[in-house]
DNA sequence: TCTGGGGTCCTGCTACGA
DNA sequence: TCTGTCGTAGCAGGACCC
């Protein structure tokens, strides 16, 4: 017997910008656009009224400035959308404990042991939504399915559609009974599927794969041989309706980093040991604040013509001080020409556990004084914020800014100093 | 049309020890 | 002592997600 369909994924409409009309409502019936603001931003959210222009989210900010010179462009404030996302997830941890956050604005929520109490899962998702509606001002979208992944397809089938005049609200709420599984994926273009990304997608249109009926009466041995075994026979599961993975309420972060794209390409090697020193530190704050420690350093660089590479460094300890991670990062950063011209730097650290009594650094013996530092570093931070206090070349004129997390989420926004190549 | 940031997961390769 | 195999860890890159 199928499982019922218990499971919600509930989606929230035009989320970032949704808040901003909270904040701004004189922009309403607008069209605005949420993201980075500068030549290399991208779109983050777009209001149904941008959506009718063809402005969609990741589309670069240039090209939605040309599509709709009259749209409000507003730069993104994470610190806000985290701030209501939390609210919301708390409306929904009232209804079940089993909620799994995908993003800010979106979550599963399995109310298979709610059902009893408050009834059907079409009545909770409607009660869901009336709530968010009356406590945030925010409508959502509501996807009722016995899997995750249908139940994902089912909330983008409930979602209001762009037109000229504004957005169309559909019904809301979009229930997937088991039995109508197959019926409801088969006719979905192929593209629709969790883990068909463009890259998946034309692989299979050579194959004449364009929907999910196609790729599901199709043997697994075919699809492996054009994209791997374990892809193939991961998507010819769900094209077949079967989904095993169940909603996880806790689920450990696995690395923490910060990256950057530069208003400008940088060609100088010590201008990036700068700003490694100031994304060090914003890591290492990021690591302490989650008790957490790492033991493998990345660093990301991509170059002008978008070309990425990375460089790892394991070490013996995990580590959680930027003195640490700074030195990693630029003997790393040893390993890299910047002549071409740096555009995005990044440093991350995975292998992530809880930090160990002690932490080697790399010149041994004075890893003591260093995390007594860190620790008075936080404790500043706590009472005065966040840029209280930083690392000597963030406080410099000229220097890089410090960073913190989100600041730079859709791409640079001012122009900066530094970026011509030397000389 | 010139492409963000913060992540997760997978694959292929290499090195190394048993 | 040499060779082959296997498992594992580390590393680099790619694809995908929101």
């Amino acid at each position: 017997m199928s499982p019922a369909a218990s499971i919600l994924h509930v989606d929230m409409d035009a989320f970032f910008v949704s808040v901003e009309l909270l904040d701004h409502p004189e922009l309403r019936g607008r069209p605005v656009v949420v993201g980075g603001s500068g030549d290399r931003g991208v779109v983050a959210a777009a209001s149904y009224e941008a959506r009718a222009y063809g402005i969609h989210s990741a589309m670069p900010s240039a090209r939605a400035r040309r599509l709709c010179p009259d749209a409000v462009f507003l730069h993104g404030r994470h610190d806000r959308y985290a701030e209501v996302s939390g609210r919301v997830m708390a409306i929904f941890r009232d209804v079940t404990p089993l909620v799994e956050p995908l993003s800010l604005d979106e979550a599963f929520l399995d109310v298979t042991g709610a059902v009893t109490v408050a009834g059907p899962p079409l009545v909770i998702a409607a009660r869901l939504r009336t709530r968010v509606l009356d406590e945030e001002g925010l409508t959502c979208s509501v996807g009722v399915a016995a899997t995750k992944f249908v139940a994902k397809l089912a909330s983008e089938a409930a979602k209001p559609r762009a037109t000229v005049d504004g957005p169309a609200f559909g019904s809301g709420v979009c229930v997937v009974e088991p039995d109508d599984t197959l019926s409801f994926l088969r006719p979905l273009p192929v593209g629709a599927l969790w883990g068909v990304g463009p890259a998946t997608l034309a692989k299979l249109q050579r194959m004449g794969v364009l929907t999910v009926a196609d790729l599901a009466d199709l043997p697994v041995e075919n699809i492996a041989a054009a994209i791997g075994r374990s892809h193939a026979e991961h998507l010819h599961a769900l094209a077949n309706g079967h989904d095993d993975r169940s909603v996880e309420p806790a689920r450990g972060t696995k690395s923490i980093g910060h990256e950057e794209t530069f208003a400008r390409d940088r060609f100088d090697r010590s201008d990036l040991e700068r700003e490694l020193v100031a994304f060090a530190d914003a890591v290492a704050g990021r690591l302490r604040d989650a008790g957490l420690a790492g033991r493998t350093v990345h660093l990301k660089v991509r170059f002008g013509d978008f070309a990425t590479i990375t460089r790892s460094m394991t070490l013996a300890e995990p580590v959680d001080d930027a003195r640490t991670l700074s030195g990693t990062g630029r003997r790393l950063l040893e390993q890299v020409d910047p002549a071409p011209g740096v555009r995005l730097l990044g440093l991350s650290v995975s292998g992530l556990s809880p930090p160990s009594g002690r932490q080697l650094t790399l010149d041994e013996g004075d890893g003591g004084s260093w995390l007594e530092v860190a620790d008075a570093v936080d404790e500043i931070r706590d009472r005065f914020g966040s840029e209280a206090i930083g690392p000597a070349v963030t406080m410099v004129p000229g220097g890089p800014r410090p960073k913190r997390r989100g600041a730079a989420q859709w791409g640079p926004s001012a122009p900066e100093g530094p970026g011509a190549p030397d000389g």
